[in-house]
DNA sequence: GCCCCATCTAGACAGTGTCTAGTTATACGA
DNA sequence: TCGTATAACTAGACACTGTCTAGATGGGGC
């Protein structure tokens, strides 16, 4: 049987390991995952996928280029468990639209503490790289369109746009870090994350969009 | 004359420093607005503070309690920002004052941004510690207080305290990492920081709590 | 004045990132 | 099919790190 670890490890008495870079990218997941973010190093991440210590430098340049890497699969991953709660939710209108992206962001920052961290790092690699930057910036982008919409359908007045979309993605960004932080869940044992999230989401969004004027 | 700096470095052919353990601290802060939190080294914060490398595990423990006690200075420096800010505004009602409380809490974090960094970071250092925790909860305290009162003020209907809660320390904490991770920053240039720090708490604020019923 | 003990030193050790020169094997053009 | 350019990877070296030890120093309380 060919478990996930099997892919992981090069095979045996072969040189070339075939695909390192995502084995290492992997193995990075279940390092951070397992020991946090502070256990990583290209050595242990090498030492998992079987090969040299030297072999992740010459994938990914060092270890700040590990980490923007694996921060950009972050965004990769995000913005598809978005569209996929999006696509499962059907949401009828804007603001319920917004609610199910919103949801989904901090779902996916519950769920994945670790490499959300890293994405929003600012001393692990170079933040004004073009292609990290770009992948937050299209989630921007989304998001504003979004808010835009619910102002077009006339749930709000129009001019708040700007505002309305830091708002709303310092509201569901803060909530995730908080919540992962530990802040959070200490002070509210009993509360559901899920529902927690999904009342705090309506209830923003009811605020801003409080219903399309007669 | 004596510059600050003096009082970092131990006084030549003194075997004890005098006040090492704050010494170690400021040349943590100077490291980390200087180079970035990866900087941050025993070794390289004893040579500045002029003693051996040894040393500051002596006061910290390791390098987890160096970067705890710097959080925990953080709370302690945080806290008092936002006292004096709202001293200093001296606001007329529950809403004024949670504006208030906001934006000083934003404009910390935008002029602290190594520290509030630490402050929040899952992996350097046991998220468990008693003072630590402390530190953030009573935080919270102030900032459901302030709401209720908000809410006993008559600006909102009873029952929405907790979530408002979440949804307020939220928003400005997002808004904060936002901003300091270079992406509401970097796409706003024109963006006065100040500016929108207001705007951007007065809106939420006003949404919360739109006024007192007749 | 004396002694306890907090403070600090100095060396050792394993682990790290990065650099370099060299080895292996794959892809691709003739 | 063969050669070769080159991507993939190895292995050793180096300076640096955190942490552990044994020991040196000297200030404060009795």
């Amino acid at each position: 049987m060919r478990t996930d670890h099997d892919t992981l490890t090069k095979p045996q008495g072969r040189y070339h390991h075939g695909d390192l870079r995502s084995a290492l990218l992997r193995a990075t997941e279940t390092l951070i995952a397992e020991h946090g973010t502070g256990a990583v190093s290209l050595r242990e991440v090498a030492r998992i996928a079987g090969v040299s210590h030297g072999a992740p430098a010459h994938h990914f340049g060092n270890k700040d280029g590990l980490m923007l890497a694996f921060a950009q699969d972050g965004w990769d991953r995000m913005i598809e468990a978005i569209l996929t709660a999006v696509e499962a939710d059907r949401p009828g209108d804007g603001p319920a639209f917004l609610v199910s992206v919103g949801k989904a962001y901090v779902r996916f920052a519950m769920a994945n503490p670790g490499q959300f961290d890293v994405m929003f790092r600012r001393d692990l690699y170079d933040l004004r790289d073009r292609g990290y930057l770009g992948a937050g910036d299209s989630a921007w982008v989304f998001l504003e369109d979004t808010i835009q919409r619910c102002i077009d359908e006339g749930f709000a007045p129009p001019g708040a746009a700007q505002t309305f979309t830091i708002i709303a993605w310092s509201m569901v960004h803060g909530l995730a870090a908080l919540w992962n932080s530990g802040r959070v869940r200490s002070r509210f044992e009993k509360l559901d994350p899920d529902r927690m999230n999904e009342q705090v989401n309506e209830a923003l969004t009811t605020m801003m969009f409080p219903g399309r004027p007669a």
